[in-house]
DNA sequence: TTAACAAGTGTTAATATTACACTTCCAAAG
DNA sequence: CTTTGGAAGTGTAATATTAACACTTGTTAA
């Protein structure tokens, strides 16, 4: 036996972003239709090619980045798809990533240099090659992860309320929660601070502004605590 | 932009399987001894190369098989790793896969074809690459997989008794268990058949012997039960 | 002044989890 | 035949978690 690579066979790899968003009211995927063949005309999740001298995560950055023009943003590897026929033009094979954003920041840009779209996650067309299968693990992934891990704090603006906080929970879990367990859920879990200030937009009595706190947060993940909701 | 494929670079993709067992009390991972370079005569993870032709999970099933000799095991896709340098030879992607597997049956033949070797966990090498941060990944994928889908009872004998299923669980999870509130736990799932047998090897009084009921237990897997242990 | 509207707030019941110790059965030894 | 050793088997009480539920407060605008 011995180390001869040369035989073995080279393969494309590809990586595919499903792209969450969250837009203070709907859990929401970006797409972009495709303005090249195959499937010209047809939606599908933003993707690319792995380069030689990359990981797979700064794939996914990059390409995160070339269409939001967002840094900085964490993506969690899902799963790599193989199936030989995926792709009709060559086999390849597709490590996707998701992650979720906020989207008020980036909505203009993006829509100009791309043919992209938010689509309400109840209302996602048809996509191309196997991009709903990989849609379908990444909202269950995505729903089985918010349980454990608070992944929901970077979608909001620095300071929010609990019905902020809420009706992003209510959309990924996709589920109604009631409100007084939901406040004593996340108080028991001793990671927010709250304000004086009150957010006055949305009612005439206000209601209190909330802020992160980033480093109880970073200890007690040390722990493994988490979230079931 | 165009669908050109053609300047794209393409890589070496390996799937490399992590292989937990079971001998009725350890829990214990089978590794190789390289006989050929790089990094020859260091323990490593049974690996090789995906085909032109082939799916991800036919690799991982072809590779197990080839050590093993072993056939329609289920192997779960665990994760792509994509270090740059990760293989000193060339640049090489590897996805890894696991499994656990009953040890008693396969044990004899592999050690003589490959320099193969069952480690208990808690003595597991230096290995190759980055193949002990593939099997910390595994363990910790393993046991929280452990808890919600029951899969153990594939390693065990088609009859076993509850000190056995007790003691799979606990070498999976790594902690002892209460052994009535096992009991309680595994019978209020319902997917058991207590036969009239005795298993007499253990003790005098003998230990009642248990069948898996597949019927009820993919019956209930539509309504995602699941195990807290 | 009052009507409308979202914010805020505690308690109880149900369920799930954990902790815990003695009896039973049989074979082998005396 | 009696005793002893060893694993199997068995239930309950305490605690913790989760789920269900409705009225009061504060403010603005009509």
């Amino acid at each position: 036996m011995l180390n001869d690579y040369s035989k073995e066979d080279k393969v494309l790899l590809a990586v595919d972003c499903i792209i969450f968003g969250f837009d203070n009211d709907d859990l929401k995927v970006l797409l972009i239709q495709r303005n090249f063949e195959p499937e010209k005309g047809k939606w599908s999740l933003m993707g690319g090619f792995l380069k030689k001298n990359e990981v797979l995560d700064e794939a996914a950055s990059r390409i995160l980045n070339t269409l939001t023009g967002m840094n900085e943003i964490y993506m969690e590897q899902l799963y790599s798809f193989s199936e030989v026929d995926r792709d009709p033009v060559e086999r390849t094979i597709s490590t996707s990533y998701y992650t979720i954003i906020n989207i008020e920041k980036y909505n203009e840009e993006l829509i100009e240099n791309y043919n992209a779209r938010w689509f309400s996650m109840s209302n996602v067309p048809h996509l191309i090659f196997d991009h709903n299968i990989m849609l379908d693990k990444a909202i269950k992934r995505l729903r089985r992860r918010t349980s454990i891990n608070p992944i929901g704090f970077e979608l909001l603006p620095e300071m929010f309320t609990m019905r902020q906080l809420q009706k992003l929970y209510e959309a990924i879990l996709d589920k109604k929660l009631d409100k007084r367990n939901f406040i004593n859920k996340i108080n028991s879990m001793d990671i927010l601070i709250k304000l004086d200030e009150k957010d006055m937009t949305s009612s005439t009595k206000g209601s209190y502004l909330y802020k992160f706190d980033r480093e109880k947060y970073d200890k007690k993940k040390v722990n493994n605590f988490y979230l079931k909701l």
